[in-house]
DNA sequence: TCTGGGGTCCTAGGACCC
DNA sequence: TCTGGGGTCCTAGGACCC
């Protein structure tokens, strides 16, 4: 038998910024953004959540419903310190440790009785520390399946610890809503309450050939994860299995609309920098390059190409870039996001690229320099993308190697 | 209600191969 | 002359998660 426990961290964003500005504690605080910006609320702190703001609601929706709220800008590095930070706690708890995103993480307890006794004394023990070593409050799920800890640590929150008993499962997640369950969205909870499904128990009750038939290969793990299983899908694997990144995407949404080429471009060119800089990073050569394209009505294309030899160099990203663009842009229509994405990683003899040899090893160098810089003096130290409004054709014809050019 | 950014997984069709 | 059956790779879109 196994006992799993889902670690939640409460209000992630919003604590994390409490500890930076205390005089933010117990007030309504929306992280994501000014009021007035384009963009989404990332975290509300639970007084704020009481006049209706959530998270991915619109920034300017969240002024309206609560104009006391402080707004503040969200900061990746904070939350990736103290998600290091958290991870360290949990990891000397138990040994085997799973990330799932920056703020919530599976661990699988077993063989640990001995060391920390029956579950609950283990998870208060393990909350305990969590508060003592970051000072920020998390949730406990525990259960005997990945799925329902998930499920259980949501119905813990906030602050507490919650243990479904084994055997239980069925009668725990019977009156909740279908929604609860992990990967039940907008469309299939609709799609359920089409057929008369509110509760996961309305769905366990339903044959498995029905949801099958119903919903493909989805429905059979739904009709699994009703009963509490970990069949399908993201639960499969086992704790601790890291895999590296699948692919490596940037994008951006402008604050306004533009259908000016240049800025486009540039925006383009930036973007590819900061995939390739991740590439680098991960010692990654892609061989599939995917561009996306949001326009002013916000309806979105993406376009791939791939190519027999993988990359990780900013202009060889680029060049397919610009052409997917150029050849895939309505043109004079005004552009609301654009984004670049990397995937398909190449192995072993791949990861040569079309380059000649020995210019791919000055090119590395070079990039390996540019990428120093930016650790020393921020992202905009060095920069293609600034480059490129004098137009980047010359530029990359005189000199391929354009990119330490410029400083600003 | 005027809708971010970074990911994962699934589906489905077409090309291509044997 | 009435139309195989896989398997794999590529591409596009969409649901979903935090």
């Amino acid at each position: 038998m196994r006992t799993y426990f889902h670690v939640d961290m409460d209000a992630f964003f919003v604590s994390v910024e409490e500890l930076y500005d205390p005089s933010l504690r117990g007030k309504p605080v929306v992280v994501g953004g000014r009021p007035d910006e384009r963009g989404v609320v990332s975290a509300a702190s639970y007084a704020a959540r009481k006049f209706g703001v959530h998270s991915a609601m619109p920034l300017r929706t969240a002024y309206k419903l609560c104009p006391q709220a402080t707004f503040v800008d969200g900061h990746p590095e904070r939350y990736r310190e103290y998600s290091h930070k958290v991870y360290e706690v949990l990891h000397a708890f138990s040994p085997l440790v799973e990330m799932a995103s920056i703020d919530e993480a599976y661990l699988d307890m077993a063989g640990t009785e001995r060391l920390y006794g029956p579950p609950l004394r283990a998870a208060h023990l393990l909350h305990n520390r969590m508060k003592e070593s970051t000072r920020l409050n998390c949730s406990i799920g525990i259960a005997q399946s990945r799925l329902v800890a998930k499920i259980s640590s949501d119905q813990a929150k906030p602050n507490g610890v919650l243990w479904v008993i084994p055997g239980q499962e069925s009668a725990f997640l019977a009156p909740l809503d279908v929604r609860k369950v992990p990967g039940v969205g907008k469309v299939t909870e609709r799609n359920l309450h089409a057929l008369g499904i509110r509760k996961v128990g309305d769905l366990a009750r339903l044959d498995e050939a029905f949801l099958e038939q119903r919903f493909g290969k989805w429905g059979m793990a739904l009709a699994g994860k009703s009963r509490g299983l970990d069949a399908g899908g993201w639960f499969d694997t086992e704790i601790g299995e890291d895999e590296g990144p699948k692919s490596i995407s940037h994008e951006h949404t402008y604050s306004e609309d533009t259908a000016d080429v240049a800025q486009l471009e540039s925006t383009l060119a930036r973007l590819c920098e900061m995939v390739g800089r991740r590439l680098r990073e991960h010692n990654l050569h892609a061989r599939t390059i995917q561009l996306k394209l949001r326009y002013s009505d916000f309806s979105t294309i993406t376009r791939a190409h791939s190519v027999a030899r993988g990359t990780q160099l900013d202009t060889e990203l680029f060049e397919e870039i610009r052409d997917l663009f150029r050849s895939n842009w309505k043109s004079g229509a005004a552009v609301r996001l654009l984004g670049v994405q990397a995937s398909g990683w190449a192995e072993g003899d791949e990861q040569l690229s079309l380059m000649g040899e020995e210019r791919h090893e000055r090119w590395k160098q070079t990039l390996a320099a540019a990428d120093r810089l930016r650790d020393k003096f921020g992202e905009s130290a060095v920069s293609l993308a600034a480059s490129l409004r004098g137009g980047f054709r010359e530029r990359t014809h005189e000199n391929p190697a354009g990119l330490p050019g410029k400083k600003k």
